[in-house]
Parts: structure tokens; sequence; C-alpha cells
DNA sequence: TAAGATATGAAAGTAATACTATTATTTTTG
DNA sequence: CAAAAATAATAGTATTACTTTCATATCTTA
């Protein structure tokens, strides 16, 4: 497992970079570096003057990767989200009860994020720490629909939509499968977020877990 | 009713301005105009001196109501709260029956928001459309915590706990009341931001209502 | 191994942003 | 009508988000 593991490339849309930041060295530290410095001052603060001083290179040898922060965000959030839809149908795909397949699938995008070691450049605990705080400011501007329609979500709506067909699996009927299916995936955000800086606005915390809110949420608004 | 909101005033958390922005001519404009620029340029775009040329103004004027742009947020965010919470109690108050109360709970805060005339310089259709666009801007950010604490939420937070209250109410042994009404609120937004740029991820559309399917959420959630 | 291609670095420049400060002018009000 | 308050005009600063140009290092392949 471990070396099939190691020879897997998740795939993101080129068009987030404008060089592969994986073809090299560099690009691969800058991708290193922008997760530590976006975790540590935020998206807002980071910049890539900053990033280029942190890891000994020049600004405009970062522009010739990315084309702007934003673009970098897109790549890691499109990263993190190949990562986690990774997870998913590893853990999924060989179960073949519905039910216990949509309790799993729940699960992995639930539970908490554990480091990785097979892309040893990249630090999942804070990349996804990254995404509960900042996955938001990618797609709340005015060129989603344009960015939506290059591919920029692909995965993302991948993900949502193979969580709506196994909800839709276990109960056909049930006429909110898609809205169900985004509100896991986002909620899961928020509620990670709230339990970080709003603990009174959620239930989640030392004793109970998103994996459990959301299982009981999904399971019980499907079954009828 | 007419003549009773015509006297009522959204109190705003007054740290959010320099000067309140009610108490002059000036203020009203740069209130109102802010809102159509928001709206039309998406917050990042928008500036305090694109405003100021706007409403015949002069940038350094706008500073005397307000420190930057994101306390202007921060000020149009809470007013926007405080004005659904009292639409929130105005509605809810008088239903003594719990589960009434709940859905017409539910109702106000995911119908979509129609204009009142009560606030003249107001335009509340073009706000809620600001606050699905931008909301979480104002509070993803490396300074939440503080601000948290400095009461700029509080509007915001009430709501999470009257909805959260009012759960408990019809089912005081559900678990998740906090997280369960955390996701209504956010939900709500997501899932009309969801109509308006990723379709595909949403039930709710022509057919089916956000209203309809936090209902089913809840109910089915909090039935035992 | 030399020549050419490619990658990276250094430095400087630009337009816009997000303010601050100062002074002038207008408006309000007592 | 005078004083105070509000607003406008102007200029200035530091930072951001790039772009451009040119120099140098390194890699590659004929």
């Amino acid at each position: 497992m471990k070396h099939l593991l190691q020879t897997i490339k998740i795939e993101v849309n080129n068009k987030t970079y404008v060089k592969d930041p994986e073809s090299s060295d560099l690009g691969k530290r800058i991708v290193e570096h922008s997760i530590l410095m976006i975790h540590e001052l935020g998206f807002d603060s980071f910049t890539f003057k900053k990033l280029g001083d942190k890891i000994g290179s020049n600004e405009s040898s970062i522009y010739r990767y990315f084309e702007n922060k934003h673009k970098l965000l897109l790549y890691l959030t499109s990263w993190y989200w190949g990562w986690l839809e990774y997870q998913f149908v590893f853990a999924t795909n060989s179960i073949s009860n519905p039910a216990e397949k949509l309790q799993k699938a729940i699960e992995v995008i639930s539970k908490p994020v554990v480091l990785d070691a097979s892309f040893s450049h990249i630090n999942e605990v804070l990349l996804n720490d990254i995404i509960i705080n900042e996955y938001s400011k990618s797609y709340l501007t005015k060129e989603v629909d344009n960015e939506n329609k290059e591919g920029y979500f692909e995965i993302y709506k991948r993900m949502v939509m193979r969580m709506k067909e196994m909800i839709t699996e276990v109960s056909p009927e049930y006429p909110f499968a898609a809205s169900l299916a985004s509100t896991v995936l986002e909620g899961t955000l928020h509620q990670y977020f709230l339990v970080q800086h709003f603990p009174s606005l959620t239930d989640c915390g030392d004793e109970v877990t998103p994996t459990e809110y959301f299982t009981d949420l999904v399971f019980k608004s499907i079954d009828k």
C-alpha cells in the first residue's frame, strides 16, 4: 500500500499553474512553504514577496509557477480535494452495502485529517486547516462563473456528486440528495471552523465529533 | 404596523463605525451606495475611493464614518442580521406551539428576502445578496477571535442561539441543537449561493425551495 | 566538452490600494 | 453673526501585485 501510494500524483487542473510545481525542486518548495505561510499569516496577509524571502528565492521566480496568489489557492484547494477524493474512493470502493458505504463516506469527509507520508512536501493537516479557514475565498469572487466553466472546481463538484449518488443509492426517493451532499461537505468545514472560533455555536468539540453529527443528520433525513 | 416599523432603528455594534452613518445624510448615502457598489463590483474590488467618486464625496470623508472597508462590511452584515432578527422575533413571538414556532423560524431565515420600505436607504434584497456572496469574508480572517471578543458577531450568534433554543424546545433530547441551528443559518446562505453559481450541487431552484429542504432536514433530525 | 537552451535571480519600475495628514471651505447651530 | 462642526481638496506614504529586463547559473545534448 505504501508503495502504491508513493507512485500516485494528485492531478490538479493545469490552468491553476503556469509551470507544474511538481516538476521541480523550487516548485515543491513553493507549495510546501506556501502552506506553512498561509497557515501562519492567513491568506490575506500572505504575499509572493514574503514567500520568496522565506524560501530564499525571488518573487519573480514564484510568478513563473503561479500567475497570482488566487491561482495558488485554487491549486492548493484542488490538490486537497483530489487527495481527499482518493481517500474517499479508496475507503468506500470495496463496500457493497449502500448504507455502510454512505456511512464510510461521511466518515472520510468529516473525520480529522492526519498526516500522509506519501506526499512529503505537503502537510495535509495544515492544508486542511487552510481549507477550513480559506476555502470559501476561492469561490466567493466575481470570477466564480468563469472559473467554474474553466473547470477549477471540478474535483470538489465530483466529490459532492459522489456523495449525492451514495445518498440516492440508499434512499432513491429522498428529494434533496444534492443539497444534503453539499451540506455535508460545506457543513463539515463550517463545524470545524466553529469549534475553533465560535464554540458556543456548535455541539462538536471534545465529546461530540462532526462525524457523529453528520451521520445522524444524513441517516435521519433519508430514512423514511 | 407601518408606523411602528418606521420608528425602529436597527442597533449595530458602535465599534463598527467611527461616526454613526444613521446620524447624517452623507452617512446614509455612504451606506446606500456601498450596498449598490459592493453588489455590483464584489467586495474585493470595492474601494472607498470608488465609492467617494460615485457619491460625489471625498475618500477622506468616508474614512470619518468607517475605519476601513472591513469595518463597513461588519456594519452592513450586522445591520442585516439585526434586521432579520427583528423579522424573526416578530414572526415567531406570538406562536405558542413549539413545532409551529420552529417551522416559522426556519421559514423566516430561509425564504427569499423582499424589500422593506421602512429603511429607504437600504436595499435589503441586494444586501441579502451581499450576505450570500460575502458574509464569510467578515469572519474568515486572522482577527476573528479578537473581533468576536469585541462583539462584532453578537447578533448573528444570538440568531443561532434563538434557533437552537427553538429546536431544543421541540426536542429536548436532540444532542446537536447548536450544530443544527448553525447549519440552517449558514447552510441557507450556501444553498442560495449554489443556486446562483453551482446549480448542479443543489436541489433548490425553480421547484424546490431552501425552506422545504431545511424544514425537512430539521424536523426529520429532531423527530424521534 | 562546448554551445545552446532553460531555469532562476536581482533589480528596477508601474499602477493601484489603503490609508494619513493638512489645510481650505462649507454648513450648522446657538 | 460667530464659532464650531462637517466635509472637501490635495498631497503624501507604505505596501501590494504585479511586469520587465537583464544577468547568471545549470542542465543537456550534439
